[in-house]
DNA sequence: TTGATTAATTGTACCGGTACAATTATAGTA
DNA sequence: TACTATAATTGTACCGGTACAATTAATCAA
């Protein structure tokens, strides 16, 4: 692990273990420096970091401030995106319903810029929350970068899987929203009426040297799913 | 507008104006250093910029690419949340349905952290994107940062006069999101029905010192909003 | 006490540099 | 040709430093 992740994660770890609330101010940052034992540029860099996700908010000639949202209930849009594994205290639990190899259809193929000769994992999966049904996923991984896949991985973080088993990592993604209504299928895995609203969001996850590997469509349990989104100032 | 916020608008011009495609790959470094004649810190922070918006990516070792997602139609969700004023070529009309100074009332002074005594602006509008209704939009000013406005103001884009002539800054917002279902009134704005599936998006607001200064409530036409979030890799 | 002026505090912009890890290109070998 | 080892390329981590703008605290005047 980096310094300034390093660094960054204890910060976070104090805030929370002292559980610090919106606008209790930290250390300077030169006492954070000597603290840390880092140099002024790395302090600033985990910061930075913090900041990025929500975690304080830096005001220059005044300090460094703790930042919180005050919903108990709304989970991370980017936690329930494979992107901080931070759900807090709740379960995550799944069922299973396919992993297989199979060819994808051409809007799948699409998606993950590869041709539809190409193999695909297709991972489809209810998902709970707390023991509640949060979300429907079918989902596809390119078979020539995750070459393998079971049920026991899949019942667990597949992302954990690649980036560790198979040592490459995640890059960033594109997640694609929009509101509609539940197909007959979509309403039996979610215990609701057919034609139910719901929440779908497309992603395309990509790796670090920008290959797409995974293409995923979930669909959210209206009632039992709802997000924040900590987003940062206007960047120019 | 400081230097690394100009050399990254230049960069994104020069990318749009030559139409440069996903996996493009930028000058390196060290050339973008003397062609901007700025140091390696300057570009780099100009880059990270780029990076965090989604418009290029970086590979150790390799070089800067550009990156691009590939469906037109998706709005980003932060283009129509008051950050980012990009929103292509598309026009953004409003009805302006009410502007006056009220009390909150409770879940209004609790989400700008106000007294139910203090005063505030109350906006309420109907959006259209070419054309089309997009949202539904009830707003709350905290009167005591913003001391005045009226429908010209509103008709078009609050947050530039909010920085523009009170000289404020909006540091970061909180938002909060889930689907519903419409109301009556809601459904008569948006011209759908009773009943029918929607986004609500509570947004707060707040200035770069961490006070709330805008809580709003917009209600999507699940037909004409598609969003898209384009994510940053597991920062940790 | 109030208000304005000045000084101290504090984060950020910007500069420059070294070391290194990941990628890609090259050379060498079978 | 195909594979391996080596070298060149290239972005990132980390160090340190100066100047400055925004905020807050202290000082002074009325």
């Amino acid at each position: 692990m980096l310094k300034y992740q390093q660094v960054a994660a204890e910060i976070e770890q104090y805030i929370n273990q002292h559980d610090l609330k919106q606008g209790n101010k930290l250390p300077v940052l030169e006492q954070l420096m000597s603290q840390y034992a880092v140099s002024k540029s790395t302090i600033t860099k985990a910061l930075e970091l913090l900041e990025r996700k929500g975690v304080i908010f830096q005001l220059r000639g005044s300090g460094i401030f703790v930042r919180r949202h005050n919903r108990p209930g709304y989970m991370s849009l980017f936690s329930t995106q494979g992107f901080k594994s931070n759900l807090g205290d709740r379960v995550l639990t799944s069922d299973v319903l396919d992993v297989s190899v199979t060819k994808p259809d051409v809007t799948v193929a699409q998606n993950l810029g590869i041709d539809v000769t190409d193999d695909v994992y297709r991972v489809e999966r209810v998902r709970f929350v707390d023991g509640e049904v949060f979300c429907y996923e079918e989902s596809y991984y390119v078979k020539a970068i995750v070459p393998y896949l079971n049920r026991e991985i899949v019942a667990d973080s597949i992302f954990d899987y690649v980036q560790g088993a198979l040592g490459v990592t995640i890059g960033f993604s594109d997640m694609y929203m929009q509101v509609g209504r539940l197909t007959e299928t979509e309403a039996g895995y979610l215990g609701l009426q057919t034609d139910d609203p719901t929440l779908r969001i497309e992603t395309i996850f990509h790796l670090s040297n920008g290959k797409p590997f995974d293409y995923s469509r979930i669909t959210y349990h209206y009632e039992h799913s709802q997000f924040v989104v900590q987003a940062n100032g206007p960047y120019m």
